[in-house]
DNA sequence: CTGCCGCTTATGGTCAGACCGATATACCCT
DNA sequence: AGGGTATATCGGTCTGACCATAAGCGGCAG
């Protein structure tokens, strides 16, 4: 390079789609990575689509690895990308799943000065507002699985293996059960970083294994028959059970006890 | 350093906090933001605490700059560090503001293959499912405070100056009258991507404006009066026209009026 | 002919040292 | 004493190099 060296900065206004975000940064990395979201959101960039390598990337971009580099560090922090390594590795697009985006919210929740218990009152607010959806929406085949589901869950239960896990994922079908994909997500977000806070619990209260696939069981049976306020009276009871258990094991925690 | 230059991976296989992930990475950058993320998390750094700078950073651990730098490109992206230029600059600590989560997970959903519709549905079960909570928990503060924000958008729309952002804020001031951070997180990001879907059709029909800060106006007066029923039956009529304005925009763009 | 092992190659991960631009502080001159 | 400038600090970027990893290929041995 002759005279990019000079001026690494203050250049490509770019004046694309972000029309309503300042950009305030006058970072050339940053430029890249906006321009790559922008490649994404504009499918000219679809999930399983590989990059350039690091090195092309810069070369037609007109700036270094380095920089390049620390645009993939942001979209791959941002769940947008994935880099592996080695011939034929690069940066993929990766395929928004619901999970993907789930575990990126749940980090976020995870490192924010959030308390469990304010997590889980927002989670009984939405997986008991999404009911009146389930009921509606859910298909013969939606109602299969989840009794397929519920079986398994206390074949495991008999055998010991039944967990927090599997709770969580009975509550994440059930909500998939709106075939909207957002409030899936949503769901599937709150049951991570419960799912830790209360890895505790769950070790304290083993039995309470029995009545939750219980109450599961009769879920689906009240969405199965259509029944909107048996639904909601079941996962009411279900969910403030674990409101409390959290609850518990935060004093506890508070008393110097965890 | 006079030997670190040929092993620059596979060290320190630091066995601290995370027993519960496993970490994959080879990358000492990704070693480096678990590191401070666990700092953060134990609240040995605070927020408004300043990290070394760069180079004291990466000397300290004992990697290069250039490592140093796309650990903090993550935790920045992360949003869990802000970076300023300049002397006494540096990576600050960003108190976890609601906003700044909200923005992450804004960001994920703008660029995840969300439908507005999706997300617009997930909103009206959440606001509406907070409404009894809202009612329960609202201090006089917060009410005043919802009615000098309805006169003032009422002043406002007279101007000419009503807009989809007074909107927004009018619905997560809403929110934090739960008292529950959880909560009025979720509600922000709600209002994130919408905002931008909704930006054509607010253009469209500026007469909403007026309906819209009646029915704010009546709504807090509901929840004044601690009348859930109420309450919950205008923001019902208030979610559900906006939801219609979702899919009617929806449709002009799968006719290729976008 | 077949199967395993090592080489080649593409690609990410890291390092070292350097320079530029931004910014806050301190100092100096008026 | 006040305002402007010098300087130190710190992030942003560049360059060129080397290492580690992993996929593909080819040769060697069974």
């Amino acid at each position: 390079m002759t005279e990019g060296t000079k001026t690494p900065a203050k250049q490509t206004p770019r004046p694309d789609g972000n029309l309503y975000t300042v950009v305030s940064s006058n970072r050339m990395s940053e430029a890249i990575v906006e321009q790559i979201k922008s490649l994404i959101r504009g499918e000219k960039l679809r999930p399983g689509d590989r990059l350039p390598s690091e090195r092309e990337l810069g070369e037609r971009m007109g700036v270094s690895r380095v920089t390049v580099r620390e645009a993939l560090r942001v979209l791959e922090a941002s769940g947008l990308i994935e880099i592996r390594v080695g011939a034929r590795g690069g940066a993929f697009v990766t395929s928004p799943s619901s999970s993907r985006i789930g575990t990126g919210l749940a980090d976020l929740i995870s490192l924010s000065p959030l308390t469990a218990t304010e997590v889980t009152e927002a989670r009984q607010v939405f997986e008991l507002g999404i009911i009146p959806i389930v009921v509606e929406r859910a298909t013969a085949d939606d109602i299969a699985e989840l009794r397929e589901m519920v079986a398994q869950h206390q074949a495991a239960l008999k055998r010991g293996e039944y967990g927090m896990p599997m709770s969580a994922a009975f509550h994440v079908r059930v909500a998939a059960c709106t075939h909207n994909t957002a409030i899936e997500m949503l769901v599937q977000s709150f049951h991570g970083p419960l799912l830790m806070s209360l890895r505790e619990a769950q070790v304290a209260a083993p039995l309470m294994g029995h009545r939750g696939t219980t109450e599961h069981r009769d879920f689906v049976e009240a969405v199965a028959d259509r029944d909107v306020e048996r639904a909601e009276e079941i996962m009411r009871a279900h969910l403030g059970r674990t409101a409390r258990r959290v609850a518990r094991v935060r004093a506890s925690r508070a008393r110097g006890e965890g």
